[in-house]
DNA sequence: CCTTTTACCTACTATGTCAATAGGTAATTG
DNA sequence: CAATTACCTATTGACATAGTAGGTAAAAGG
């Protein structure tokens, strides 16, 4: 289950890839347009930033900017950075040495074989092919 | 993120049909083996007696067994049933009436693609490729 | 310089889910 | 009637989610 957080961050993303004029745009903005609190946001935003996503600049002018072209960004990765992991069980995250009953593990080949369709689904979607996608 | 109430449901029924005798299982002998609380595994097997995935019988003898062949059982009725819903993100749960933004939603087409995608890995893979797998 | 606008920061909270545990009752067999 | 089993209700501690509240710091325009 993907949470609020991961979703609302790509939808920040791809506001900041569909209203891009090469300043900044205030969160407050997109706040308005994605009709979610502000206040939530900044938190989710604040991620981004730290990791490099995008850019914050303060004061009148200021807000976010994308870093690099919305087609080099991954939907994965924002996924990845806001939910932590992708990963749908606990003994495939990532820092885990996996349990006891490894390697009698009977579902763990599943879990791997889902992990990897999962990983590569994400990975492979591009900020643009959601702003292409159709209507 | 599957939980451990759907993993442990996909192992007791593994358990089941690896140990079929024709006769009941006790679940103490299942919670034995695959190391699980019987308390927790009696929760999660009541659900599946009432969803006529397999059937209980009370008394000495008395246990679980499998209403159908293991090739007949998939991981994804398992799932869905024991962790309510396979669906990614809230908007496509099952009873939602999806939100006010749907049809604006740029997002939306990417977490129908994933969820048919989910859908089809889960419901394809039977309890018995689970046995089959290597090792 | 001062006001406005913006990002950035810390702390708090209500609600709900997860993963169990506790302590029984009912049914069936030997 | 004793042992064994399923079946049932209630409770709990820990944690995550989805926010809210109330600030400080930085930058630009007038």
């Amino acid at each position: 289950m993907i949470s609020t957080r991961g979703r609302y961050a790509i939808r920040v993303m791809l506001d900041l890839a569909q209203h891009e004029t090469g300043g900044y745009i205030p969160l407050k903005e997109v706040a308005e347009r994605q009709e979610i609190s502000k206040k939530y946001l900044e938190i989710i935003v604040r991620t981004l930033v730290s990791a490099g996503m995008i850019e914050g600049a303060s004061g009148k002018g200021g807000g976010y900017r994308l870093l690099r072209k919305p087609e080099e960004y991954s939907v994965g990765e924002i996924l990845e950075l806001t939910e932590g992991s992708l990963s749908p069980v606990a003994c495939l995250s990532c820092g885990r040495r996996g349990c006891s009953r490894k390697n009698e593990c009977r579902t763990l080949p599943m879990w791997e074989e889902f992990n990897g369709m999962v990983h590569d689904f994400f990975y492979s979607k591009k900020l643009t092919d959601l702003l292409r996608e159709d209507g």
